[in-house]
DNA sequence: CGCAAATCAAACTGAACAGTTTGGTTTGGG
DNA sequence: CCCAAACCAAACTGTTCAGTTTGATTTGCG
């Protein structure tokens, strides 16, 4: 009945899913190690066990998330782009996934999360600086790179190009989703084709 | 010597200046009301004369920002759009300003707070609804539609051209402003230049 | 001047909460 | 079946902080 046994990983990732799902809810100032306990269905005791503190047990909870979550993006990334039509399908798959994805309840609250945080828990910036620029934009601008080498696209900027495919999309996700707690209105798929759309006139 | 006459608006107004410099350099629950009334150089007993509580203060504070923020905007919003060129120009000094502006820590640390709080505190909700959306991207919006009148532009969806616009502009702003505290990287005009050309081709 | 409103400093109240300690109970491998 | 590791419930500690109370002091209008 060692720790580091199979069945100390268990215990641990019922905290951590205890731990995310009170976090999600009421915020991390919001939510007490008292809340986590109950919520994991584990004394308050057994958490120190497993977690020395409050931010090592959120930077932990919330470098799980994206860890999880960057294994299951890689199935936008390897794919060769032929031509106009095929980059059209690529793209428009991205923005629908990305949009409908991040717009669910849960990712903004995980958004106003390490927007919130981040100033004040170094752990949480490392996590966001690995993440967003280094992995996630980086893999979109792969897909534009590959359409400019079949010379779908022009020459552009890359890094511009690939900013002015995710702006929008984060205009959805910031202005409306983070505005509207609760309700939040997804736009429709057709919606997006229209971005996509627009957005190729710019790069071909 | 009664409250709402000049001296009493004064006091408000020193408390306002205390609490939002406050607010910006800690974030609002690193802030006790000790400190507020020790920033304004207010006992704290006046403090609660003035505002009724915490969340009362932040509100008024915040909203005041924001209603300066906008009575100093319109200068970019009643131009006539002529031909391709100076729409060029015209955008080019909204990236710029808006660029600019928002990157520096103050507006970054205003953004922060937003985020943060308008989740638990309606009355920020209430603000971020009719001022970004309901203002802001309508000014942009109405620049846009004035170019489409006058032929500048093709007809395309007014409100998705005009996320196609703010878009990257927010990703300057989110993606690597609220990253890096302390050491913004604003890009510079010459950047921002590029990205309204590569918008150009996609609207006109 | 004189007084009433405004302000101040400082102590206080009550609640919340991170993290600890205690002492008893369950669990499972040997 | 036994015992040591793991777990639990609950009380405790020390602190922080919003908001209040007190009682003294300043301010400026009449």
């Amino acid at each position: 009945m060692e720790l580091d046994s199979r069945r100390a990983q268990a215990k641990r990732e019922q905290i951590r899913q205890g731990a995310l799902a009170a976090f999600l809810e009421s915020g991390v100032s919001g939510t007490s190690m008292d809340h986590v306990a109950a919520c994991a269905g584990v004394s308050k005791q057994t958490l120190y066990v497993y977690f020395r503190s409050k931010e090592e047990l959120l930077v932990d909870v919330l470098g799980g998330i994206v860890a999880s979550l960057d294994e299951r993006a890689p199935l936008l990334a390897d794919r060769t782009v032929t031509d106009r039509e095929h980059l059209r399908e690529v793209l428009s798959e991205v923005a629908w996934v990305m949009v409908s994805h991040l717009m669910s309840d849960d990712y903004l609250a995980l958004f106003r999360i390490f927007i919130a945080e981040m100033a004040t828990t170094p752990g949480l910036l490392a996590i966001w600086r690995e993440t967003v620029p280094a992995r996630f934009l980086a893999r979109v601008e792969a897909v534009l790179e590959r359409a400019r080498e079949a010379g779908v696209i022009r020459e552009v900027d890359l890094d511009l190009a690939t900013r002015l495919f995710i702006g929008p999309m984060m205009t959805f996700v910031f202005l409306d989703g983070l505005a509207r707690p609760g309700e939040v209105l997804v736009p429709n798929r057709k919606r997006l084709d229209q971005v996509v759309e627009l957005y190729l006139r710019a790069v071909t």
